[in-house]
DNA sequence: GCAGAAAATTGAAGCGCTTCAAAGAAGGAA
DNA sequence: TTCCTTCTTTGAAGCGCTTCAATTTTCTGC
């Protein structure tokens, strides 16, 4: 005799109240008299009840309290507690659930798996790390409110996204200053996988794996070596896969195959950390032989060594802005966040080539 | 004229098939006829209905296919997103979701909204970060398996702890065998406050915040001081919460009251990071006036100037088993796992005093 | 002690879907 | 043609709770 856990009919059945007044009672307490209040509650005790089942009110139109998040691509959850950047973007989401009462559900699983998750996760929105189409189609039939983030995903979906390009063109603009002219990008590769090298010259070169914030970095790079007369074309990029240690390998193919670069533009800090690692790892000294400029200002950009010069974009109030245009329920919204150029010290004047 | 979203009866009605068979056609589509799941299909299409609302199905007797990660005291989520420690820690059981296929729920919320919370999370079981006695009340109630880290809470609650006392030991012993005679600890204030100190020669010395992880490491310490006959007794502790900038101002009070120490034990790599930051700042050599041995070897410990000196726990297998319990519904596991030291380059024989 | 207002309780109708025993159809063997 | 399989589809019973209009009880003031 498998002994059923008691519900809130049985309650209401053993204290003699109707379902309506149980359920009240651990609901809205206030509403019914407090000896009324305390049969129930006895009457809960003695079936080993022990409070409504979440399960239950969420069919009554109810909200499910939280809002979930789903990593860009075919990035694992795990590898996005141990990106630097979704960290900090992660804990402004955070700030805004918990001010909010809400928990955060961070969506895993692998493609076909994923996909399911989406359809049947219990949340009352999402935030995408990135718009993957399979991805967004499921997560539309979901009918909640959503937010992609650094990309226009057409007019009616929410975006917050950053100043990509003015970016871009802060931190090439800062090495010509210094008086650099020979570059090097580092773009990035956004799927697991060994970097891709892009020799200069050839006009149609197309990144094999990148995101559209990727190339309107690539187009901010280009701005700002245009006023110098370089040409875009004439700088070699490698793409490359950010987490470790594909950072280093990538690293080491770009020294390699563009010594002579002394200003390397990087898309992403924790690709710069990996440059900056190998450089010291190869002799070269950064900033005195080759100077380096990252993307996103992530915590460790601070603390590297050299401490890295990067573009800062907020992150946490990005997680805080895509947080609460989902709580808030919009539905069109397109924001894009500033950036700025933080010197630090793996930048310095070319040195007298 | 709202019109409501479209639902499996509507489809059904639309299909002239009955509702059992409208949700066979989503759910288990290979036991009808081919046609007639056409036929379903195109009704729900006409009726722009987007598939099973989880929220029905999850009353039958349902998985959620999440499980909830209640962070320890109050900690918040940002918080917890940016303590090495966790995040290595949730790496861990992210994997093991993602290998699962289910979602992992961050419970955030202080104090009432937390309980309310996880009386209200949508998920099939918990991981507790530490057993408040509020919160574990209510994940009892729900009746769902669900495992604290790093105490036993009982012979009947899953546990996955370390070997703290062991661990501590080995920490101190080391400090032994390079010659130290000298110590001060550092132990962790597990809520958000000034540091605490607790000058030496006070016999009914409490520490004011702690968790038993916490007595059990001191424990440790002792163990092994007492084999070269120093009384723990006649050791100084700071009590210092670790996130920055707390871990930064507690080392400073250490550095002052205890000006002698040669050897520092930290039961915490967050801890410790603070001590190498703050002796570099006051000019003090590490190891070379003062040795320093951290505790979980955090990821930012080999990274650190100079390489932290630690004892390893293997966080992410922790993850890894504490998410596995869950899932498996067990009921009275209790597991600890294993420490080591990771000599790097914080310690150092002791300079001739 | 009574009318009317306010407070407390009830009951029934869902919420959207799954399940499972049972009825119906279609196909084969005799 | 009839009986027995096997494959499909049906129908009804929940899953556990909330809501809200309607009803009943209790309270006020006179």
């Amino acid at each position: 005799m498998v002994k059923r856990t008691a519900k809130l009919s049985d309650v209401a059945a053993a204290a003699k109240v109707s379902l309506g007044t149980a359920s009240n009672a651990f609901n809205r307490p206030e509403l019914l008299r407090p000896e009324l209040r305390d049969l129930i509650e006895k009457a809960a005790r003695k079936l080993g009840y022990l409070g409504p089942d979440p399960k239950g009110r969420l069919l009554m139109g109810g909200k499910t309290n939280a809002i979930g998040f789903i990593p860009a691509g075919e990035m694992s959850v795990a590898t996005a507690f141990n990106s630097p950047f979704l960290r900090k973007f992660l804990s402004g989401v955070a700030e805004v659930c918990e001010e909010r009462g809400a928990s955060l559900v961070v969506i895993s699983g692998a493609e076909e798996r994923k996909d399911w998750a989406i359809r049947n996760a219990l949340v009352d929105g999402f935030i995408l790390g990135h718009a993957e189409e399979v991805n967004l189609i499921s997560v539309r039939r979901r009918k909640v409110p959503f937010v992609v983030m650094d990309l226009d995903a057409g007019p009616d979906v929410n975006s917050v996204g950053i100043a990509g390009r003015e970016g871009a063109r802060l931190a090439a603009q800062h090495m010509l200053d210094l008086g650099h002219r020979k570059f090097a990008i580092v773009s990035v590769l956004r799927k697991r996988g060994d970097a891709v090298w892009h020799s200069p010259g050839d006009r149609e070169r197309q990144l094999s794996a990148s995101y559209p914030l990727d190339y309107e970095k690539l187009d901010g790079y280009g701005d700002a070596l245009a006023t110098a007369g370089i040409s875009l074309n004439s700088v070699p990029i490698l793409e490359c896969y950010p987490p470790s240690p594909w950072a280093e390998a990538g690293a080491h193919v770009l020294f390699e195959r563009a010594p002579d670069a002394t200003a390397i533009l990087v898309m992403s800090d924790t690709n710069a950390l990996g440059v900056l690692n190998v450089a010291r790892e190869r002799g070269i000294k950064v900033p005195d032989d080759v100077s380096v400029v990252g993307f996103d200002d992530a915590p460790d950009a601070i603390t590297s060594s050299p401490p890295l010069t990067t573009i800062a974009q907020p992150l946490v109030e990005k997680g805080r802005l895509a947080a609460n245009i989902v709580f808030d329920g919009f539905h069109s919204r397109h924001e894009i966040m500033p950036v700025k150029l933080i010197i630090r010290a793996s930048t310095a004047f070319r040195s007298n080539a």
